[in-house]
DNA sequence: CTGAAAGCGCTAACAG
DNA sequence: CTGTTAGCGCTTTCAG
């Protein structure tokens, strides 16, 4: 039988209530007294049933993580989701780091959740740990959930933020990575190495993120005085293959490309093939530049100089900024965080002679 | 206002545990009340209050993740634990999906923990997720958790099972992937194709599926009568960079090696990197053979040939074994569930010409 | 500063 | 087959 407060009060000799105010450490109790029943819990291996306290509180101290999953209806029933972690491979993953650190520091816990965001969906299947109130508040994990979806946590009522994905016209928090930037780091690295035929991979142009990465493209260009070429730009689906393919387009259309920067080390991984199945090396004829500094960057053949994405911060910042939109004096207007990123120089990108 | 089990039996006209009847559909309950109830139900989108349910049943109907994490001190403070991410990439993630695939199907919530492995570690920290009851099970992916803490578990009748890692003494539920088979498939595959001194790079000693593949190992050598060489023979800590170093040892050591097998995908890529930077060519020179078919397998050149870990279906396995556990008829004996593994063939393993 | 009492929303005997 | 009643363990007024 788990011990209760009532035991806790016998043994220290006070009432429940008064145990229910040290636990909840409020003013108003004697130090003896506190003392007492500081004991008395040590003793008794004393934990409140957390079940009881939402009960009373409508507080669950949990919070929830969604990732959104697009699914296709053949692959659903066995490793299905798998064939998407093709696309980000860790993403979600990594930031889930840093917002089980964070939750756990403040003695939240973390309720995990997918969104299968099936393209044949006949209606929303709200996830049980929502409708149920198991919640106090949700961090919305890689951007495109739907509508409707959205719409239901503001008429519930349900806080939330939205972690890594965004879009512009959103008026909800959100904490993402520094894409603009980010991108302006990475082709101004490449011009100051000499480069001035950049091309760019970029990811699915419906995403903010691609359209930040794209200011991030021109705006360096644009500090250099180099004029944009359309045609150095492609684009793909964050999936290695859809690098790949990109990667040949630019090649066969772009004569006298010295370098390209590609927005996803994923998509890098197959761009770095096209070259390679072309007998091009990378960096001597190519320099390649990723973004995210995921795992894979370490192990590419040259080490892949890209840009970094602090995913674990990402989760911390986005689980604080759920906890002050939860409490009362947060709902205020939405805010955003921005992340910085960082260029990591490892061994993809050479500087380009002179050879006027 | 939440709307409660009053709102509902008011309406229905009924009271309310006849409500709580139909919401648990147990018998006894006419055809036409329970219609009536439905559509009140319906009619008030009403919803169980999970704590509630939690505070009277005893049962909270979650269950929790627990993944363990070596964490060394210096780099705790930041993406510490992605360290380690170098080792596993996304094992105990692709078994997530499985395991809330699952347990969303079942209707159960699932509450996600790390447990940082600290060396210096001076006494146990248990998530408030189980300290405070907020779990009915618990799984534990990948092994070499600590026996005091899986003391306490049993201590406080907290039923959990192991999921990927295990130990051969353990007399405690576990389910993971048929690594002798596995191994066994493998190194079959590698004689079929007419290789005989055949290397292993195995996983670390002190783990059971390490064990488990070095079975494999023998036990095809020994179907086809070859015999053990035991320099053939080189261990990792699942790391790359650990494969690449074990591979320089045999490339070195072993002349007329012709084809490898590496316990671990992720070990496979750095054991590649040590065959690219020696001029030898794969599948060419130097046959490759992976194990887990981990994201990674696909975008290795040549395509890496490896053994399929199924850690969808080794997450639905595990919750479904968790289950058992906990109702009450399930506490037997503990069981082992043993996934099998599948070859999977690609381009990294070629036929050896006979030249005798 | 401390205690008594009410009640959160639900389930589970037990009557009828 | 349905309703009444009594809690589950905790927090929170409100008195003392």
């Amino acid at each position: 039988m788990k011990t209760t407060i009532s035991d806790v009060a016998e043994l220290a000799d006070v009432s429940k209530s008064t145990v229910s105010l040290v636990l909840n450490n409020r003013a108003n109790v004697g130090e003896d007294t506190r003392a007492r029943v500081f004991k008395a819990i040590k003793d008794l291996d004393y934990r409140p049933l957390k079940a009881a306290q939402a009960l009373t509180t409508k507080k669950t101290r949990n919070i929830g993580f969604m990732e959104i999953l697009p699914v296709h209806e053949d692959t659903e029933n066995r490793d299905g989701a798998y064939g998407v972690s093709t696309m980000i491979p860790t993403f979600a993953y990594d930031v889930a780091r840093g917002v089980e650190r964070e939750t756990q520091r403040c003695g939240y816990g973390l309720l995990f959740s997918c969104w299968y965001n099936r393209l044949n969906r006949t209606k929303l299947e709200i996830p049980a740990m929502i409708t149920n109130s198991w919640v106090d508040g949700l961090l919305l994990v890689g951007g495109a959930f739907p509508d409707e979806f959205i719409h239901a946590l503001k008429t519930w009522c349900i806080p939330f933020v939205f972690v890594g994905g965004h879009s512009a016209a959103e008026t909800a928090n959100c904490v993402f990575a520094d894409c603009a930037s980010g991108g302006f780091q990475a082709v101004d690295y490449l011009i100051s190495l000499g480069h001035r035929r950049i091309g760019f991979i970029n990811g699915p142009g419906s995403t903010q993120t691609s359209f930040d990465k794209m200011q991030g493209y021109l705006s360096a260009l644009h500090k250099h005085h180099i004029e944009l070429d359309e045609s150095l730009i492609e684009s793909g689906d964050f999936s290695a293959q859809s690098g790949y393919e990109a990667m040949c387009r630019l090649l066969d259309r772009c004569p006298g490309l010295t370098a390209v920067f590609v927005g996803f080390d994923g998509m890098a991984l197959g761009a770095r093939q096209a070259v390679l199945e072309r007998r091009l090396r990378i960096p001597e004829d190519i320099s390649l530049i990723g973004f995210e500094d995921g795992w894979i960057a370490t192990h590419f053949e040259p080490a892949l100089t890209t840009v970094k994405v602090f995913k674990f911060e990402l989760g911390v910042a986005a689980v604080n900024m759920l906890f002050e939109s939860m409490s009362a004096e947060g709902r205020r207007k939405p805010k955003k965080i921005i992340i910085p990123t960082e260029l990591i120089v490892r061994r993809s990108c050479r500087r380009l002679e002179e050879v006027k």
